[in-house]
DNA sequence: ACCTGAACACCGTTCAAGT
DNA sequence: ACCTGAACACCGTTCAAGT
């Protein structure tokens, strides 16, 4: 009806951007290669996001809720002992942070503040593996320990993706046992039995 | 004597670019920008070094050659166990990434192959923290046990520069208490004693 | 209401021209 | 031998003008 109907929508921009970023890397990433690839031109994409870096904000927050997903995805199913399922959740992870590196790595490494998505994102993002870490070492220690495990997940991926493990070996078993080794360093408390009330 | 002597050189352009980055962040420098610091115009800047990606990759040379530093200091002195030495280079370790957070990000987080330093130098690194590392808990896990605490330490600190710690608490002693936890872990080996041959 | 061309200030990089 | 101005292709962003 209207003389210009919408040609592109703010959900299409986030998805095609998401695509492009992961198929050539931040790095190749533009606004102008955006707008040809939703056949539109550059400034037209102002009609739907404040900027650039709102652009990246959504991107990131759609990161955040598939890792979520995959997260919730991978701890479900019966008979399955606390560690093994802290053990499949760091599984998912990783396997979503291998799957889109760039997108992972956008919304979890980038230190530009303007890029976060918003706090109560993260906030879901850890509960999953909130309870879980509870049930392992124990209310007093949890949140420290949730940490812990959180850091060293994130941070042996990141050291995968950066390139920085040069040494090879097999890092799908080296990232489950130093998982298995944090889970059981936690769950010995550092504090004598006389703390115990 | 000659016509125009030179006004800077690859030192200094590269020690003004660390500056440069710390002071006011990745996303704001730029080569113009950094010439003007340096007293010249940007085009100057390529008699001296091959592009801004290869001038980045000498910064984080610089960067790694710092940390070793740091780390190797961190360590000296008698009278320690091997565990409170680690300790020790893991808080040193983390020291340094809090006060050159945007240099250490630029090193050690950033996916771009095109920045990372020398594989030398990492392997230059990681040799401090493996000899106590494979004193700890053996030669046969000491690899893979060196990349776990690498990744808790490294991921800690990326967490933390990122911002994703959003529920405060004390973050120096949370992470001694990892660092500790993960250490702790991979002592317990987790293969029975019968493996002893 | 949405899209576009033109414009602005800013990039990284190259290169002929100056001294 | 080193530095510079001018130029090129490319950014993100704004805005008046078109339909």
């Amino acid at each position: 009806m209207s003389p210009h109907p919408a040609q592109v929508d703010h959900d299409m921009i986030v998805n095609k951007a998401r695509d492009l970023i992961e198929a050539e890397g931040l790095g190749e990433f533009s606004l102008a290669r955006l707008a040809t690839a939703l056949g539109v031109k550059a400034p037209s994409l102002y009609k739907h996001v404040a900027s650039k870096a709102a652009l990246l904000r959504a991107v990131n927050t759609l990161t955040v809720e598939q890792l979520v997903a995959a997260m919730r995805a991978a701890q479900e199913g019966a008979g399955k002992t606390p560690v093994q399922r802290l053990v499949e959740i760091a599984r998912a992870y990783r396997l979503f942070a291998h799957t889109y590196p760039a997108a992972y790595a956008l919304a979890f490494a980038d230190v530009e503040p303007e890029l976060r998505p918003d706090p109560q994102y993260l906030e879901s993002l850890v509960l999953p593996l909130q309870a879980i870490t509870e049930a392992l070492v124990g209310q007093e220690h949890s949140l420290a320990a949730l940490r812990g495990i959180w850091a060293l997940i994130h941070g042996f991926v990141m050291l995968e993706l950066a390139g920085q493990f040069q040494r090879g070996g097999d890092l799908s078993s080296t990232f489950i046992q130093a998982v298995e080794a944090c889970i059981r360093g936690w769950q010995i408390s550092r504090t004598s039995p006389s703390d115990v009330t």
